[in-house]
DNA sequence: GTAGGGTTAG
């Protein structure tokens, strides 16, 4: 239902203060419109959204509505940026009532204000829309980053927030542009938002790129954590460089990063995956010296690549060790044990290991195929 | 938020 028209109209104080360019033409550019701008106009816009009279009825004179421009919202926003709560509902009023189109800048400045004040949710949603502009990652940027200029933003955590809104879409390679376009301007990404760009690049098997992102924010002064130190030995793996896996390892130790065992099953992995059990089998027996202990992750991978070397006998013996240690083994691993031992023949061994499992209440699947 | 098990985007 529409609202009538407000009684004394004279009182709205947005038609005492049109903007006189009222008659510019329509090509104009909003920095053109700037210089020449009824200042009262705009004030008395920030006044109405402070105010408590209906906004409604406020904006309900057509001839209002046809003046106000983006550059004006842009301004009341400015205006507003301590309430970013109050500017976002003006911002939402505007577009979802008055179907009003907004400009790249008022959503770029609203994003960065609600940032500040910790108001994650509706900036990231306020992202979303202004993605499905179909703007470039740099277009955005830019946006981004004369706003955050502009306003002296105290956080730059409405870029991390762009850069996740990539990966999370699974546009890592846009996530790239925007985190190279930041380093460019010295601005740094959290490190949680990066590492969830690297691991999205090693998802998207760009090995490569997770490497040169590394050095380059490392080069800068970024201090990775011990989930971009894994993202990293992960790639250096699938890359078959497992001398700098190593390396990366070493490094992050000496710099006293405390690396939890996943980093390290990790390496095992790449090692088993490129055939060097032997090695993998020795970062697992220096494992205790650090601290750490292998896991049902680290028994089954090793198992699983001593299988691929057809060492079913040490993988016997390791899987002994993981039940001894009460592990239940996957179901992979043991179905790759027994399918081993059975074509070698050891058929004693493979009963040995359904005994052992039979007291922890497992039975393989492969049993089926021992008849 | 990071890892293993044949598994990979665009």
């Amino acid at each position: 239902m529409k609202l009538t028209r407000p009684h004394r109209p004279r009182t709205n104080p947005l038609i005492h203060s049109k903007p006189r360019n009222l008659c510019a033409s329509p090509n104009s550019t909003p920095k053109d419109d700037d210089e020449n701008d009824d200042p009262h106009f705009v004030s008395n816009l920030s006044d109405v959204v402070r105010g408590k009279q209906s906004w409604k009825m406020a904006f309900s004179d057509p001839f209002i509505s046809s003046s106000l421009k983006p550059h004006h919202v842009e301004k009341v926003l400015i205006q507003n940026i301590r309430n970013p709560r109050l500017a976002l509902r003006f911002f939402n009023f505007l577009g979802l009532h008055k179907s009003f189109n907004h400009s790249t800048t008022s959503f770029c400045i609203l994003i960065h204000a609600l940032v500040q004040s910790s108001l994650f949710w509706p900036a990231t949603s306020l992202l979303q829309t202004l993605l499905l502009r179909g703007l470039s990652p740099n277009e955005v940027f830019q946006s981004l980053l004369n706003s955050f200029k502009k306003f002296n933003c105290s956080s730059s955590l409405g870029f991390d927030l762009l850069v996740q809104n990539y990966v999370q879409n699974k546009r890592v390679l846009d996530g790239v542009v925007v985190v190279r376009l930041m380093r460019e301007c010295k601005i740094l990404p959290e490190v949680r938002t990066l590492n969830a760009l690297l691991n999205g690049l090693v998802r998207s098997r760009h090995f490569n790129m997770v490497l040169q992102l590394f050095d380059e924010l490392v080069n800068v002064g970024l201090r990775p954590d011990a989930y971009m130190y894994t993202a990293m030995v992960k790639s250096l793996c699938e890359l078959k460089d497992l001398h700098k896996a190593n390396e990366v390892i070493r490094y992050a130790e000496s710099n006293g990063c405390e690396l939890s065992v996943v980093t390290y099953n990790v390496l095992i992995h790449g090692l088993c995956k490129w055939q060097r059990v032997w090695e993998a089998v020795k970062i697992k027996n220096l494992l205790s010296r650090k601290g750490l202990k292998a896991d049902m992750v680290t028994y089954c991978t090793l198992v699983l690549g001593l299988c691929k070397v057809q060492e079913f006998e040490v993988g016997m013996a390791l899987m002994k060790e993981m039940i001894e240690m009460g592990f239940v083994p996957s179901e992979a691993a043991l179905s790759g044990l027994m399918e081993g031992l059975r074509r070698k023949g050891n058929i004693e061994d493979a009963f040995d290991l359904v005994n052992k499992m039979g007291e922890v209440g497992v039975m393989p699947n492969c049993l089926l195929t021992m008849r």
